[in-house]
DNA sequence: CAAGGCGATTGCACTTGGTGTCATCACGTG
DNA sequence: CACGTGATGACACCAAGTGCAATCGCCTTG
C-alpha cells in the first residue's frame, strides 16, 4: 500500500512489491495468483462470512431483506479497516484494471448470494437478480460509508440504499412501442 | 473468433491472430489496446447508441423505463448477429479474464445511462441506481436470448426480467436488529 | 509526371507479468 | 540424527504490451 501511495499502482512492479516484503517476485506469485490479487486478499473470506450469516439468517425473511443483513453483518467486521478501506477504494478507483477486478470479486459474491438464496428455497432466476440487487445496494452504501469517514451507521445507509433502489425500479409498465 | 472457438481464448496468442488477419502483432495493438478488446469491438457503438435512443425518449417515461427502452432499441440492431453473439457469449463464459472485461464494459454502460439520465433531470445518486438496475434486467434478458435461439421476443424478455427485478426488490422492510 | 505529405503498417528492442521446474531451506517428528 | 514436508528461491522461458524510428501506400499539388 505504502509503494502503491508513493507512485500509483500501474508504476509499481511485482518485484519491488516481493522486495519490499523481503521476498522474491516467484515467492510473491507463489501467494497471489496475480499483482492485483495483493489488494483482494479479504474477498473470500468477506464472501464466505456472508454466505454464513445467510444460511444462519431467519427463514421468515424476505430474500432481498436476508442477503441485505448478511452483508451489513459481514460487513460490520470491514469497520475496524476504516482507513486502510478508504485508501483501498481510491486505488480501486484510480486504476482501471482494479476496477475490472473488483467488479469480478462482486460478481462473484452475488453468485455466492444466489446460491444461499436457493438453499433457502428461493428459485433460481429470481434469487439472481435479488442477489445482484443486494450486492448493488452493498456497493452504494459502502461507498458512501467510505467517503464519509466510515463513522455512518452502515445499516441505515443499507436502507436508504435500498429504498433509493426501490424507487428507480418502480414505476408502471408501459407500452411496447417496438418489436 | 475461428482461433478462439478451436483452441479456446488463453491458448491463441496476439502474434497468431495478427497473422491469421495478414497483419502484425504491432498492427494488432495498433487497433487494439488490449487482447481481449478484439471480442468488445463493438461495445463502444452499442453505448453510444443507447445513450442517443435515451436522449430522444419520451420526456413523460419513467427513468427506468426509458432506459429499457433505450437498452431494447439499441439491442434490436444485435439481431443480425444472432450466431455470433451466440458464440461470442460462450467464449466469454469460458474465460475470467472476459468475463472481467464484460463487466466492465457493463459498468461504463451503465455510468453513460445514468449520465444520460441525469441529463432528462433524474437525480444523481438514483440515476445511478436505475441505470444499474437497467443494465442488469438487459443483462439477464440478453442471456435469456442468446441461450434460445435469439428467436424470442426482446422486448418481451425485459419485461419479464424487470418484472422478476421488481419481485426480488420489492419486500417489508425490517427491524435493525444490528449497528 | 515528380515531389511531397501523411496515415497505416512494420521491425525491433525492451519491460513486465506470469509459469514450470527443480534445488534448497527451515522445521517439526519419530 | 535421519526424514518428510511445506515454503522459499534461482533460473529459464513465454506472452502481453509499449516506445521509437523506418518504411510503405496512396493521395494531393504544382
Amino acid at each position: 500500500m505504502d509503494l502503491f501511495a508513493e507512485r500509483g499502482y500501474a508504476e509499481v512492479t511485482v518485484a519491488e512489491i516481493a522486495e519490499r516484503a523481503g521476498l522474491t517476485k516467484r515467492t510473491f506469485f507463489n501467494h497471489f495468483t496475480d499483482k492485483r490479487e495483493v489488494l483482494f486478499a479479504g474477498a473470500k473470506d468477506f464472501e464466505d462470512s456472508v454466505a454464513k450469516h445467510l444460511a444462519e439468517a431467519d427463514d421468515d425473511l424476505e430474500p432481498i431483506e436476508a442477503a441485505l443483513l448478511a452483508l451489513t453483518e459481514a460487513g460490520l467486521a470491514l469497520a475496524q479497516y476504516g482507513d486502510y478501506a478508504r485508501a483501498r477504494q481510491e486505488l480501486i478507483a484510480s486504476s482501471t484494471e482494479l476496477r475490472e477486478r473488483n467488479l469480478i470479486k462482486m460478481a462473484s459474491l452475488a453468485v455466492s448470494i444466489a446460491e444461499a438464496l436457493v438453499r433457502r428455497g428461493v428459485p433460481p432466476g429470481r434469487a439472481s437478480l435479488t442477489a445482484q440487487a443486494a450486492v448493488a445496494v452493498f456497493t452504494d452504501a459502502y461507498a458512501a460509508w467510505t467517503e464519509r469517514g466510515a463513522t455512518a451507521d452502515f445499516w441505515n445507509l443499507m436502507q436508504q440504499s435500498l429504498a433509493d433502489l426501490r424507487r428507480a425500479v418502480d414505476a408502471a409498465p408501459s407500452r411496447p412501442s417496438g418489436a
